[in-house]
DNA sequence: CCTACCGATCGGTAGG
DNA sequence: CCTACCGATCGGTAGG
């Protein structure tokens, strides 16, 4: 995948017409006032992106700060111009992540009121939002495995945070008395983050995955009870934080 | 991320005095006949089953060679007496975890013939085998992200050949026409390959979690053809890779 | 199974 | 934003 970089010249040499492999600028080569620029906040932002997508890909030991900088025309140690760490870049790009996701997912509930009109709306969103490749809402959200610890941490209580929100949904539907809520909600809440995981190009469209989803986890309550929901959303639900 | 091997180097060259730090041995230090002895597949064994443990844990590029040996007792270059490469060590742990799933799952199913019975079997025993954390059986079969892109093609033929087991199994049930027996498979699967994921210790114990499951993904085709299978197990079905 | 090493690559920094 | 480097760590090997 990438071969390049030996580097370790021993010293000033620049014999080479052309060293074969350095990473390709991209324009504004050699730009000389660079150092003096205060940080850009695009170029940043472009960073972000990258970084967002190497990320989701390989998760966070495998993606290495010299790929994001190649990515992005610059130098490996450049990148320490707009970034303060490996770790702070990940967990800036996390938060941003989830916060876009739970402003998203709310809108698209909003202009629904019935329960499961609410559900399906929340996860053709998200679908979109895992499944769109395109700028920072992408899904990182379960790429945990190789983080540190110590960011891990933070990491899982932004994620809690987030999925409190489908709490409140589920809450509201109308299940068979059999189906247990927590669980019900994990599992559901699995399947759309991974999606990228699962869902392949062609054949179906998001919109057409997510009435898949929909149709296995909607249940109606029997006829007997049917417009008397066997357990209304509790206004008492504001905890939990592992799982 | 891509395999290097090439090396050779220039020549015996041993002029360093010394390096530090170095791994605790655990007992049998400087074992002195050890290089004549055959290699002992007890002790290979243990290291399959260490570095399984690890794969799962961290991934694929996130455990290194070192680690492994280190809980093995050993030093990292010993660890090469047992085993070809790191990508052979990795391939053949999945082999063996799917294989011995495979076995498992189908000895689950054969002691029932309802088609509901024998998902829930099915679906008991993969739990069984994703969250029992023991021995070669565990879960590595969806922790790809880091491996390098020759490798991941082994692994992902091996386990669709794995999955076709579940097609089995799910183009058996009596589903309602609406719901698409692909995704469904897809999506139980997914569920089930990653359970170690959104399982939690406590609550509820794993054959309560796998009749949570099936209380989801069960649904009961409408009264008036409830005795007449939409679509029996198509014999002809050997078919697809991807997805 | 160990010692001692190789070349590659990693995250990060100094100084411009 | 680059050059040139650091110490650490990686997978793997030679030779015993």
């Amino acid at each position: 995948m990438n071969a390049r970089q030996k580097h370790r010249p021993p010293g000033p040499d620049r014999t080479h017409a052309d060293s074969p492999g350095r990473p390709v600028r991209r324009g504004r080569a050699h730009a000389p006032s660079a150092a003096d620029t205060a940080p850009n906040p695009e170029r940043r932002q472009e960073i972000l992106e990258i970084a967002a997508k190497l990320f989701a890909e390989y998760g966070y030991k495998a993606t290495s700060i010299r790929e994001i900088a190649e990515r992005a025309g610059m130098m490996g140690g450049s990148l320490y111009y707009h970034i303060r760490s490996k770790e702070a870049l990940f967990i800036e790009i996390h938060d941003r992540a989830l916060d876009a996701a739970a402003r998203r997912v709310r809108a698209a509930m909003a202009s629904h009121t019935a329960p499961w009109a609410r559900l399906e709306a929340a996860c053709t969103e998200m679908l979109e939002i895992q499944l769109n490749p395109e700028s920072l809402t992408l899904p990182i959200m379960n790429n945990f495995r190789s983080v540190p610890e110590a960011v891990k941490a933070i990491l899982v209580r932004k994620r809690d945070q987030f999925e409190a929100l489908f709490r409140d949904i589920v809450d509201a539907l109308p299940l068979p008395a059999g189906i247990d809520r927590q669980i019900y909600r994990i599992l559901l809440l699995r399947l759309l983050n991974t999606a990228d995981t699962w869902y392949h190009e062609g054949r179906m469209s998001r919109s057409e995955i997510a009435t898949q989803i929909l149709a296995i986890f909607r249940h109606e309550t029997p006829p007997e009870s049917a417009d008397v929901p066997k357990k209304p959303a509790s206004p008492a639900r504001r905890r939990r934080a592992a799982a």
